[in-house]
Formats: structure tokens, C-alpha cells, sequence
DNA sequence: TATGAATGAGCGTTCATTCAT
DNA sequence: AATGAATGAACGCTCATTCAT
């Protein structure tokens, strides 16, 4: 039994693990990422049921949300999910794509705004990760607690994006002297997970201007170019 | 034996008779001190199941594992796993409970050993983040992914047992001017999420050393006291 | 729908969070009212599962009978059952309550239509315990078989009831001197249990006239007021 | 579906039915009904084991009854009582055989002793049979009501052999011009049905000699050949 | 002989999904 | 488009039975 040791070293972070004997083969799940957007017969009933999805699959893992439940709460019939959404997987990867895809825009709209400078740029994106935290907590406790096969929905994908974003806005920081920091990408997912840490299970009663303060304390010291007690 | 006298006289004719004692419970010696030296349910099959279970839990979501699978693969009955655990979930919180556990144990063991010096006592706890990450990566992926009843459970007690013991840290570094923090246990939340962060998505090919030290750049000149140019 | 505000705000970071209503009921229809014509649960549908779980039940012990088989015999799929049925138990519940409402149903009817005269009174009874035992034997084979729980069941009410039927004609036929006994309920059950006897172990080939009017002769003379030579 | 009218009329009494197409064999159980004793390594403890499971199957329906529960209170391990005992059912089996050869045994002792006189000997079987009920009383909701099979267990023959003394005594009772009865066989029926539908729903706080006594009244006087208005 | 850990067939039940209306 | 009754594959779990000790 030693010898078997388990060979469940991830191949691939970002991703649930394959194992070694290939028996756990992970059924390829029936969602193209991009969307020939289905006819949406009434987008907003769509926005509907998001909303409530969203709620219940914050409410309790994934396994514990009925599809029921939510048409009741929706009221609307079981069958009409299935007019919107073409499972119950895609009807969560459909919101964390929304979620995930409001987060890049409101990042990306904020840097563009923002004048070019390092320390700002840094701000932009603090302020805008502390805010979607605060405002829609739930939205990272299902990211990846939840979600196999990121890589085939196109989340990933929107994840990667965020993260490139912080890692330029790092990396120009670095270049223009102002940063200083051996593995941007590194820290751009300490970010990121620390926001969500907040997210999930830190302190109750925080507001996102707090947060955000906090945060560039933080952060802006660690990635301060002007000294370096580390020891 | 003649004690044992019975006790099931019906005491309600009309129906079916209650015991005595109400719920009588079988007292399945689960582990229990000591016994004669029969067969005893065995230690090493049980961190057996565990092993196995960690893998699969960690390679795709608890509702797609299948504990005949487990069972399978640990190479005994599926019933034997009820000998074990209550219940799947119960498996899982096990799991989880152990490696929290197994954490934490090692935080604190660090933390004596090393000297009453701040940045020390910051780097041990660092230093044991960084190694259970990159050692253990898929505990944290499920650390939530049945989390609801955290409570009931005790998980969340050794959450909070780890952070509380950052914080204490920090709080300690701040009281002798070495650090300066003003919401300790929020940072306490970005080093832990920074490091589940890393875990599950962060890029591959990382050493712990390489991990631990560069959150101790971050971290450390983050809470460093000696100057504080956030802006 | 703007009003149906999601109450799903994490009251308590850390933990999923529950609903504010809490057990939240999904409103199944369960024959309710009055529902657009759309399809409704089928009583027609559910008295045939019942017809053929009794001839299930009546053929094996209640742990013996398979619902997957009584699915099969039906002509429906297995999770059909469950919309009609809370469980298997339910279901013979609702089976043994029909038969014995059925069966009290028929005495109070054929007493109504019955002269008002201890005799008359009987024999009405006694044709209908015969004719029912006649008719549906293995009800009387399931009466036990789950009937602990018969009280929240209902079913000892409805049984309870048929006794004090039986009681009643005996008692008004001792207050007007056609009948002799000291102890009606006793009787009561001697009628009962006489017919149940037969029912299950009786000699086949008897038709419930024949039954009806040996049971007659027996019960009639043992309660006849007449005179009494039991020794 | 009309058509499908279910088939099962009882074709045997005193033994489940099997259905019209065959589909529901009975499984030929497997225990032998006539018994080379097996070896008895402890014939007190086989009794004890047997007492303590009489009271958990007169406590909850066979299926509900937990083998591990009765070794448990028997302080014995579960595989023992595979020693004493050939399976589950076979220890119901041998529970019943006992008691209704225990009653059977009284029964034809009490005979013998007895003047050679109907009523008297009618008043032998009843009172035997009151005090079978009074003080066991749940060995009768055993007979049937968890039994199948009882042909090829030997029950029935046991059972059998009651009805047939019953008969007897009612029948030499006619011949002498003591009873009258048509059909002495359903009046066997009758009494001990009358006796088990007492002993599980009757009323409580009934001695056995009162319930003897009242049973003379009715079933002497139900057989009794001097008069007949039955009308 | 006695034990109780181990087994695994087999169950009741659930719930995402389909489809007739 | 919308519904919800119907489905049935697939699950977690139980427990009578076996067998190594």
C-alpha cells in the first residue's frame, strides 16, 4: 500500500486533476465556452433565474441546489431553466461567467480612467476587487470551491485575464522603479486570493472603502521599491 | 443473563412495543479503549480510505465522487467505509478536519521553536503556509467545497485556531513596533487566501522555499513599521 | 418579480448562509385546487399503483416487495411512485387505509339501511366483514406487516373505529334484551379477529353468503340473550 | 389497464400468494422444517438468544429487527448467533415453532387430563388458549404477520395441527348432540382468531381467567345445540 | 466456541432532464 | 414559450452473512 502512493500531484493548476491510472477521466462537459448566444426569448426572466441561482448556489454546495428550488423561488416552471440554460452545470458557469466577466470590465474601465501611474493603477484595481468582495461575497466562494472543468466553460479563462491585468500593472511598476517584485504573478494571486479570503470567511461589517484602504497598506508596502526589511 | 431480564412487555397492546430504553444504542465499539486482542477496527485502514479519498475528492467536485469508486480503489467493501466514516460528508470533514490539523500542529510546533522575534515568528508561520501548500495543494481546493455546517463540524474551528494565531503574531509584532497593521485580522485573511490562492491556480514549478520567500517580501514589507509609503 | 428581493445577503461570513424562511416548502401542487389544465397527477394513476402494491404486498413480506417491481408492473418509472407516495411505507399506508375506510364505509352504509333491530343490525356487519374478507383477504395479511407506527399512521383510528361500530349494535342490542354479554369490546374483537382468522387460513372455497351465515349462527347464539348454557 | 386485472386470489390460504405469471417465486428457503438439532454447544444461551429476539420481533416489523441489536442485548457477538441459528429467518422460525409448539403441547396435556365431556374439553382448549394469549401475547402477532413461507418451515403444520384438535372436540361434540355447528373447521378459525385479535389489540388489564370465561359464554353458547335463533 | 470486522448485493430514494400538453 | 408530470440512471447506505482470528 506504500508503494501506491497517490499520484494526485497537480498536473495543471487551475484545474481539477486528472489521476494517474487515467480512470477518472473527466467526462467532457457538453458546454461550448462561446456562446451562439441561444434564442433568449426574454432575457430578463434569463436575469431571473440568474439571480436566484446565484443566491442558492452561494446558499449551499453545488450538489445541495436543486434545480426545483430554484423555479419555485423563480416561479417559474422546472422545464423554462432548461429554455435558458442548457444544464444545471452551465446555468452556474453562466453566472460565474457573468460575475467574473462584470469584475474584468469594472477593472478594465477603471484603469483606462485612471491616470498612469503605477501606485494609482494598483489603487484602480484594489478598490475594484474589494468592491465586487464586498458586494457580491458570494460570487468567489463558488469560483473554484464548486466548479470542475473551468478550463472547457471559458472561466478560466476570464480568471487568467484578471490575473494579467494585476501582473502588468506589477510589471510596468517594476520597470518604471517604482515596484519592486521577482514574480508579479505571484503576487497578483496573492491578491486575488486574499480578497477572497475577506470574501468567504474574514470579518463581518467591513466596508469596501475599508477594504480597499486596507489592502493598498498592505499590498502597497509589499510591493514598495524604497527598502526592503524582509528579515 | 437471567438479569437481562426482558423488557419488551407490551405496554400499549394495539401497537407495536417501544423498548425501555429508547434508542438503545449498539455500543459498536468504534475504537473503543481497549479490547480483547480480537479483531479491532484498524488504524491504518482508516488513513488507507483517507489517502485514497483525499485523491478523489481533490480530483473532481463531491457530488461526482462516487465512494464505490473509493472503496475500489482502497481495495475493500463499500460497506467498510461505514465501519469507518458516518457518512460520505463525514468522510470528507475528516479529511479535512486532519490536514487543517496536521497545519496547524505544525504552525505551532514551528512557533516554538523559533525565536521571540517578529519577523521570525512571521516566517515560520510563512514557512509552514508555503510547505502545506505546495505539499498538499488539493486541501485547500476543498476546504469549501462542502463547507456549509462548517461549524457543526469543528472545520472552522481550526480556521479560526490558525488565524487567530496570525493574528496574535502580528498583534505582537505591532505592540513592539515592528509592525504596523491596523486590522490584523484582515491581513490574517490575505495571507491565508494569498496562499489557497497559490495552491489551487498559482503557477506550477514552485518550490516551497521559493514560496516562502517571496510572501515574505510581500508580507514582510507590508507590515513593516519602518516606513509606509502606500501612496 | 422586483420584489422578490433575494434574501440570500450572507448574514454570517464564513459559513453558507441559510434562507430566511427556512424550510422553504417548494409549493408541489400535490393535487392541489384548481390548476391551469395542464397536467395534473393522475389519480387514475395513482390508484393503480395502489391496486398492483397490494397485490405486491399481499404476496410477500413487506421487506420482501420490491417498488422497482411494482414500478415495472405498473408501467412506470420507479421515481413515479415518489409523486404519489412519500415512501414505501407510505404506500402501504394509504393502501391498508383505503381498504379499511372502504370497509367501514360499507357497515355504516349497510347499517343506515338496516332496520333498526339487534339481529338485523349483526348480520349487516357480519356481511360486510365477510364479504370483505372474502373479497380482499390479503388486506387482512397486511394489517401488521408495517403497522407499528399504526397510530400516526391513522390506521388504529380507523380500525378503533370499526370496533366501536361493532360495540355500539352490541351494547344497544344488550340494552334492549335481544343480547347477552358482559364485556361488548371483547366480542368486538372475537368478530374481528374470527373474520381475519378465516381470511388468511381459512378453508378456501367458501363464498361470504355461506361465511356470513355460519358466522351468524355462531356469533348470533353466543350473544343471544335467550338463554345461555355455557357450561 | 382494465384488463390487467391483478390475479391475486389467494390460491392457497395459509400461505402467501403467488402471482398469476409466475414472475414472483417464492424463494425456496432454506431451512429444513424437521430438525437433526444441530449440535446445541450451549442450549442455555440458544434459549436466551431466542428470548431476547421473540421480544425485538414483537417489538418492530421483521425488517426493522436488526440482528446486531439482538446480540447486542443477548451480550453476544453477532456471529454467534449464526452458531445457534441457520439465518434471520430461521430464528423467527424456530421462536414461532417453539411457542405454537409450547401452546400445542398445554393444549393436548390439558386434554388428556380433562373429563371426557364436550364443553369440558371445549373449556380446556379455550382456557389454554387465553393464557397462551394473556401472557405471551406478541407470539401471535408473529404468526402471520411476518411469515412467509410457513409451509416449508413446518409452521403450518403446527398451526395446523390446533386447528385440527379444535375440530375434533367440535366434532365429537356434535356427534354426541352437544354442539351444533355445520362447520366445525371455520369455527376452529374462529377461535383462534378471536384469541390472537385479543392478544394484539384487544383491551389491556384483561386476566386470562376472564378472558377464558367470556370466551366460554360466547363460543359455548355459539355452539351450543339446544336452541338456534340465529334470527 | 465466540467474535466482530469485513463484505457487497440490493435497497429506497433523489433529481437533472425530457416531452406531451 | 412555458409547464410540471414522468422518467430512470445512479447514488448513498444498510445489514444479513461470512470468516480470519
Amino acid at each position: 500500500m506504500d508503494g501506491a502512493r497517490i499520484a494526485l500531484i497537480p498536473l495543471c493548476k487551475n484545474e481539477y486533476i486528472d489521476e494517474e491510472d487515467g480512470d477518472f477521466t473527466i467526462p467532457t462537459s457538453q458546454f461550448s465556452s462561446s456562446l451562439p448566444p441561444m434564442q433568449r426569448p426574454d432575457e430578463k426572466k434569463r436575469r431571473d433565474i440568474m439571480k436566484i441561482a446565484e443566491a442558492a448556489f452561494a446558499a449551499r454546495p453545488f450538489h445541495e441546489v436543486r434545480l426545483e428550488e430554484i423555479a419555485a423561488r423563480a416561479r417559474i416552471g422546472k422545464g423554462t431553466i432548461y429554455i435558458y440554460f442548457r444544464s444545471k452545470e452551465n446555468l452556474l458557469v453562466e453566472i460565474l461567467r457573468e460575475g467574473l466577466g462584470d469584475l474584468q470590465a469594472s477593472i478594465e474601465r477603471r484603469l483606462l480612467q485612471c491616470p498612469d501611474e503605477s501606485v494609482a493603477k494598483l489603487r484602480a484595481i484594489v478598490t475594484e476587487l474589494a468592491t465586487f468582495a464586498i458586494s457580491r461575497p458570494y460570487m468567489y466562494s463558488l469560483v473554484r470551491s464548486v466548479l470542475p472543468r473551468s478550463c472547457e466553460t471559458g472561466l478560466s479563462g476570464i480568471h487568467k485575464g484578471i490575473v494579467k491585468k494585476i501582473v502588468e500593472v506589477i510589471e510596468k511598476g517594476v520597470e518604471r522603479g517604482d515596484f519592486a517584485d521577482t514574480h508579479p504573478a505571484l503576487t497578483a494571486h496573492y491578491l486575488l486570493g486574499a480578497v477572497r479570503g475577506v470574501a468567504i470567511s474574514g470579518p463581518g461589517k467591513l466596508s469596501a472603502e475599508e477594504f480597499a484602504e486596507h489592502l493598498m497598506v498592505v499590498f502597497g508596502r509589499g510591493l514598495c521599491a524604497r527598502e526592503g526589511a524582509s528579515r
